[in-house]
DNA sequence: ATTATCTATAGATCTATAGATAATGC
DNA sequence: ATTATCTATAGATCTATAGATAATGC
């Protein structure tokens, strides 16, 4: 009895194969089957039965949690930037240095986007994302491009095309596909690899280096 | 008769629908199609239903010049990666000064992602092309990033991780989502503004600069 | 005769809804 | 009574094959 996180009381009618996460909800189940299948196969190539089969329940018992096929992808879009986004907001309401504020969200970022359970960055990049039942993660990732166009700005000395920023942007996410294409990315040194090589492409001296 | 391409002679059944390139094979009308639609909506949302009625031939038509849906989406691919592929080659088979081929490899390989008649570069990501039928594309594009590693590891004076290659190629890669997310992205500067924070990225002074 | 299309269709999906059922909660 | 599942299924696809047909080529 020590250790084991308590078991939530099994209401409902039992599932008919075994639970995938045991001490999550149904709905993080879902979610979390959901991840890992869509960022391997694609959102249009994953069927619901698919879902269903990992969590180890039937596909029609999904309906019960989610209104249709589209909420569970758009829950794991927001999900995935929400945390840099409000990184990047305390950053600004602190007014830290921009080239330290901008060093420090690359850091956050990559470090999510390298540790997450799945690598659900390579969702960002899927077409279905550009349709209408997306529309608020597409603007939640805006602002996030805006907040690194607003500290790079800020801290590079020239900007030729006012391209920068979302150069920089660019480079942060380029670590999903690394994630995916190469075999084993050490996350610490390529989070600093990456952090490193933003401060050279806007130029700016790092203080202390 | 004058500036008008000559039509080659309409052998075969007549189609239901008007060409989509007057000037063009069948086959690279499929293509064309395709690309448009697999960039837009991606491999798996696209039905070979929707490329023939986008080509003007019926579904089954599609048949007589691919084997199967996947055949198509491998040529797009394949056709995408060669000519920055074999740019690499000969540079490196000229032996052009490190520095120098990677400004230069950088520079023709955005000026290809940025000015393809569709965001090609976008089915680099689709989850689909991690199968076997594009076991050949793969191992293309791997390629194309090994000359980015052989050419930055030449150039960069120090690389902490052994990462520097790897994004520089990410950082190239990047432009594709640029021209997704971004209304209009002018080529030139763009292509100048990713050559030279590739400079920059790998510490390398710029000859004349 | 050859070519490039067409029509028709088999067989395999896939999403979402309707309604039944097997638990716990009160 | 409430909850979370189950079974069954309607209706809409989708891919690929079989065989017919309407052109040109010889």
């Amino acid at each position: 009895m020590q250790g084991v996180k308590p078991q939530p009381a099994a209401v409902g009618r039992p599932r008919s194969g075994t639970r995938r996460l045991p001490a999550a909800t149904a709905r993080e189940e879902i979610l979390d089957a959901a991840a890992e299948l869509f960022a391997q196969r694609g959102y249009a190539a994953t069927s619901t039965r698919l879902i269903a089969e990992a969590v180890g329940i039937r596909q029609a018992s999904l309906y019960y949690h989610f209104g249709n096929k589209e909420q569970i992808l758009a829950e794991l879009l927001e999900a995935t930037v929400r945390p840099s986004l409000d990184y990047a907001a305390e950053l600004a309401h602190q007014d830290t240095e921009p080239v330290a504020a901008l060093h420090a969200l690359a850091m956050y970022d990559v470090g999510v986007l390298l540790t997450a359970r799945w690598n659900v960055g390579i969702l960002y990049a899927l077409p279905e994302v550009a349709t209408e039942p997306f529309a608020r993660f597409r603007a939640e990732r805006d602002r996030l491009r805006e907040a690194y166009r607003v500290l790079t700005a800020a801290a590079a000395p020239a900007d030729a095309g006012g391209f920068l920023g979302d150069l920089v942007f660019g480079l942060v996410e380029s670590v999903i596909g690394m994630r995916r294409d190469l075999p084993v990315a050490p996350t610490e040194e390529l989070r600093r690899a990456v952090a490193a090589a933003v401060l050279r492409i806007v130029g700016a001296n790092p203080a202390g280096r």
